[in-house]
DNA sequence: ATGGCCCGTCGAAGCGCTTCGACAATGTTC
DNA sequence: GAACATTGTCGAAGCGCTTCGACGGGCCAT
């Protein structure tokens, strides 16, 4: 293995001049830099990470809380997963992915042994047992969600309750009266930070200020239980012109379907709408109008925030994304 | 931070016999060990991974060299990457997670900066730049999937040719003379460890020794290509009595619905094979006998045998899992 | 009793870095 | 031209562990 000291005996120079002119900590001449460069080229020298953390304070590595869940969207959790990936490597840190341990156990080891400087915690619940332990850690840490009594930490997401507003102000502009919407299983009610509550939330302020009808289908993920949903809405808003998806694809996709068997054009016969839309609405059977869930943007943040801390500059807080409404024709004026 | 000596403080003895104590490398009284567990506990001491990593040659780090491509099937991915992490953490190893970098870089950076111990290799392509990367590096590895010239590597995978050769048999057993085949997307075919060609060589085997007649399709991912290959093989195999598929879950579902849509039932007009799944078959519209994709089996061998590699003990080669046949009811004698 | 041996413990070296203080050799100011 | 900064470099300490060799004290066989 080529060590610093190799370097600094190829190049000439001692090798505390090698450690600041990889760090850049103090000034070098342009002729000495010079002559270490070729030497670590040469040597094809690549420092120590472990020497480099137990001299410095800092291991360049981010922990990722993953955990699974039995009812979550598999493709959406690895679009998270990668978008922090990559970010962090932006950042030159590298991400050690904890996906198995019970959340709590896995930071606390990788955090009390100094093996990462920071955590990024996705899959975020109402009462999340992650908020106290990186509190009492003072682990620089940031939450994809909004943890309920974290809000003194950080914390990023997309503002939910202004989509549910956004979602229902744009069909009622379109002249909507009566909307149908299709959410999330009833089992992320319990488990979640609470989106779905803000986003319903939303809906029915937004809903009650513009005098619209809604209605709410929350299906499991059981075969058959999206396209009995879209039926109860059926049923329950006879003068339904608009139908809302607040769910995973695999919901939407079968939904679109029984329209489409029930000979229902979209948006001639029904305008449809995708919010918080972690997938791609543009090549579902139908491309859906849509507020898409600004995932990269979200795992952006989040990462930074954590770096921020590491670095001392604290600026935790909850940050909430703005809504976007994406026009992909799905939605029209109602039909009579 | 409470670091060993802290602890040696505590328990009256020196750092040495706490190190000692914790690695068991040397035996230690029976008191003495007590009076350091208890100071353990106490200070709530944990050893810095660091220093560890700098003292001892060893870092408790795999990397999982993951890379996405556009055509993949995310919740598969996502499942192998949570099964490499499930049995690396039973073995006291963390996962560091390489979703971003081109191949190479990735490795190359964290195995010369001694951040990892081994790395394990998904995705692997026929072609595969990570097989002399590990090989000049002497990089403890696993590859998930067998890649070209990587034969002296440890690899491991399903035995595809077995698995095509059990297909076939199991319809041929069952009667059937005509088996329309719906495979994976054409990129695979280049891109793949010829796990594709594997298994298709297999198939033909088997097809021609039971004078069995067989077609493949081979749909894209894109929207009604499913449909379309379908339609295409009850067109070019006018007495197909049994469909054999070799795809992901998307497709089967697609051609699943079509079948029904046509009016047949399975098994009763049609025979229906799910080889190398690595879904749930037995939910799906309708359960599906099928070949498993041993996915779990297939980490776990991965991880052991790059930890295996760690501590010296070298038994690199090709370990393929031999295919299992799981009855779900959807393969019966064909009808006339 | 004497020598030899194992057992439990200790001190010290060393892993490869970062960073602090020191110190020549310049440059700047009046 | 004396006093003072500034610049570029060096040596050494220290980060928290692991591990080697040493050593005192029991124990056994002679």
């Amino acid at each position: 293995m080529v060590t610093i000291s190799d370097v600094a005996k190829a190049a000439g120079v001692s090798i505390s001049t090698v450690s600041y002119a990889l760090s850049g900590k103090r000034s070098i001449t342009e002729t000495t830099r010079r002559r270490i460069e070729t030497a670590i080229r040469e040597l094809d020298y690549e420092p120590s990470a472990a020497a480099r953390m137990l001299a410095g304070a800092t291991t360049n590595i981010l922990a990722l809380s993953a955990p699974i869940h039995d009812d979550g969207h598999l493709p959406t959790h690895m679009r998270f997963v990668t978008a922090v990936v990559d970010t962090a490597r932006q950042h030159d840190y590298d991400v050690l992915l904890l996906a198995t341990d019970d959340d709590v156990s896995g930071i606390r080891r990788v955090a009390s042994s100094s093996l990462v400087d920071g955590v990024v915690a996705m899959g975020v619940k109402a009462h999340d047992d992650r908020v106290d332990l990186v509190r009492g850690l003072r682990l620089p840490a940031a939450f994809i969600g909004v943890p309920g009594g974290g809000d003194d930490l950080a914390c990023v997401d997309l503002d939910f309750e202004g989509a549910g507003e956004l979602a229902i102000g744009t069909l009622a502009d379109a002249g909507h009266r009566e909307v149908g919407v299709i959410g999330h299983p009833p089992s992320y009610l319990e488990r979640d930070t609470g989106f779905v509550q803000r986003f319903n939330a939303g809906l029915e302020r937004a809903a009650s200020r513009r005098g619209i009808r809604i209605q709410v289908a929350s299906p499991t993920l059981a075969r058959g239980a999206a396209e009995r949903a879209y039926d109860e809405l059926a049923s329950g808003l006879p003068d339904m012109t608009a139908l809302l998806f607040h769910c995973n694809e695999p919901v939407v996709e079968a939904v679109l379907r029984r329209i489409r068997d029930l000979g229902l054009e979209v948006p001639t016969d029904l305008s449809v709408f995708a919010a918080c839309a972690s997938y791609d609405t543009e090549h579902l059977p139908t491309a859906l109008s849509s507020i898409p869930l600004p995932l990269d943007q979200m795992c952006r943040i989040a990462v930074e925030s954590a770096l921020h801390q590491v670095q001392g500059i604290d600026a935790p807080g909850v940050e909430l994304i703005a809504p976007v409404y994406q026009d992909r024709g799905s939605v029209a004026r109602p039909g009579r």
